[in-house]
DNA sequence: CGGTTTTGACCAGCGC
DNA sequence: GCGCTGGTCAAAACCG
């Protein structure tokens, strides 16, 4: 995990297996669990930066622990041992020589029947989180499933005799599958966008979008109106019924990310490339809004706003609306997941009333009760938006805000593992004090450097590695890394969505918008 | 020459 | 209906 910070984040995001990943981070737990550190997570030590290190710490803590602290064995038993196995100049009788060898004999098997039990122990504390660890799969992989069913169901339910028959059950999988959800699909909203628009694609009548899309908020503008300036091509056979709903749930769920962050830059570089295809002079602003699309694959529907803050001109808003179809670099992908993130956190909940917005608020103290105020959800029309601040330190007297938007702790590891990038001169204001280190690598408060990026070279690296520093600058680290378990969660499948929205995008998306 | 940026025009939504 | 504003388009200019 060299990759490791950089790709703690970003691995947990936008890589690899969720369960792969969680494996190795609960394994990384464990080993770093001293034997008498109890289970609570405030408690657990955790160091998923470097496996090196991860690996001594496996091998040689449990001796260490052993010989110190495990039960019958004191450091003076250790002593006299060694005191005596060195007296072999002594001039004893033979008699005494065996007495002592017997006496080491038995203390050395003491020992060892010590380290077995801790070793025992040990493995029983491995056996439980392996339960558990399969336990929370489990428990996904049933969700997923019945999610997965649930969609295929309503796909097939096109006509009344098989809404008669499946309501029942239906409804019961509601049950189960849509009130966890609040709690698992934290960055996968994009994954089931992809993944619902795949299939929507075939099924643009089917109910199940109404379903579908409080997960799915981002894709779906893809086909939505707003951003297909060819109605037909994004609804095809859209009723008129249905066409409402869908225009009043486009609206609300037009969700948007936007960063805020220090940059001397025009434009935060986040791996992705950008073309600049309008400037506008905003309101109340006398710095222009550029609007940005992504280029990186045509027909991606990304899009994004940069605006200098007008009270702060220093401070650079970029707001990032939709996601991507393609594959991305891993830079570019950690803020794609980020926003991901941020923006299924946002939707996570149902936004279309103030209750949803307080589902949302309880949703993000309860994953990271004590993160720093970071991250406000805007509740004001048009769109629901996320904004990070990254402008402030991690305990920050709170930005002051409109008094239509209210302040909403969120995810900060997302916020920073995806966060990129401020090109050159810019950096995270709650790690100022990185901007002299090294961009390929940073220094954490254990002493430990955790990169080399890949691809260290240039403001990627710079971005990564602020981020990184960023993370375990925030004393509430540890409680952050809870809330990553929750991306993990989705995040796999996400990925795995996403290829296949890739797939699938490429078919639906090149046909909405035609690429100027 | 192809891709990007600039910039004025155009369009849609919204409030009055 | 009108004006304002945000967002997008597209032709021209620019750049490597």
């Amino acid at each position: 995990m060299e990759r490791g910070i950089a790709g703690g984040g970003i691995g947990f995001l936008t890589s690899g297996g969720p369960f792969f990943q969680s494996r190795d981070f609960l394994s990384t737990l464990k080993l770093r669990t001293g034997p008498t550190a109890a289970m609570e997570p405030s408690s657990v030590e955790v160091d998923f930066f470097s496996d090196e290190k991860k690996k001594k710490r496996s091998r040689i803590e449990p001796e260490l622990d052993l010989k110190v602290s495990g039960p019958g064995i004191k450091k003076e038993d250790l002593t006299i041992n060694l005191l005596t196995t060195g007296n072999t100049g002594s001039d004893q009788s033979t008699v005494d020589d065996v007495a002592s060898a017997s006496e080491e004999d038995i203390k050395g098997r003491s020992e060892l029947a010590a380290m077995q039990a801790e070793l025992a122990r040990m493995n029983e504390e491995n056996q439980r989180l392996k339960g558990m660890l399969n336990q929370v799969t489990s428990n996904y992989n049933a969700l997923h499933m019945h999610l997965i069913s649930l969609m295929q169901q309503r796909n097939s339910r096109n006509t009344p005799q098989d809404v008669d028959e499946k309501m029942e059950p239906k409804t019961e999988a509601q049950g189960t599958a849509v009130v966890p959800r609040q709690f698992l699909d934290l960055g996968r909203a994009a994954t089931d966008a992809a993944e619902e628009q795949s299939n929507s694609s075939t099924e643009e009548a089917s109910p199940s979008r109404t379903v579908s899309k409080e997960i799915a908020p981002f894709d779906h503008e893809k086909s939505n109106p707003v951003d297909s300036p060819d109605p037909s091509s994004a609804q095809p056979d859209s009723g008129p019924a249905k066409s409402g709903e869908q225009t009043h749930d486009a609206t609300m769920r037009k969700a948007r990310v936007s960063v805020r962050a220090r940059s001397e830059a025009p434009i935060i570089a986040d791996g992705c490339q950008w073309r600049k295809y309008g400037q506008k002079m905003a309101k109340g602003n006398p710095c222009p809004r550029a609007y940005y699309r992504c280029t990186m694959a045509s027909g991606c529907p990304v899009r994004k706003q940069v605006q200098r803050c007008a009270e702060d001109r220093t401070i650079l808003i970029t707001t990032y609306e939709g996601t991507h179809n393609h594959p991305l670099p891993p830079a570019a992908m950690a803020m794609a997941s980020t926003t991901s993130a941020a923006a299924s956190m946002l939707l996570s909940g149902s936004m279309s009333s103030p209750e949803g917005m307080m589902n949302t608020n309880f949703l993000a103290r309860t994953i990271l009760p004590c993160s720093s105020n970071m991250a406000t959800i805007s509740a004001s029309a048009p769109f629901p938006t996320v904004t990070l601040d990254l402008t402030q330190n991690p305990n920050p007297i709170q930005f002051q805000r409109p008094p239509t938007q209210f302040q909403v702790p969120v995810v900060p590891q997302a916020q920073m593992f995806g966060q990129p990038v401020m090109y050159n001169q810019s950096k995270f204001s709650g790690l100022q004090m990185s901007s002299e280190v090294d961009a390929t690598s940073v220094q954490f408060p254990h002493g430990k450097p955790l990169l080399p990026v890949p691809g260290a070279a240039g403001p990627i690296a710079d971005t990564v590695s602020a981020a990184a520093a960023a993370i375990t600058a925030d004393p509430n680290f540890t409680m952050a890394l809870a809330a990553a378990i929750s991306s993990i969660i989705g995040g796999g499948a996400n990925q795995q969505n996403r290829s296949n929205a890739e797939n699938n995008n490429h078919n639906t998306s090149s046909g909405n918008r035609q690429s100027q």
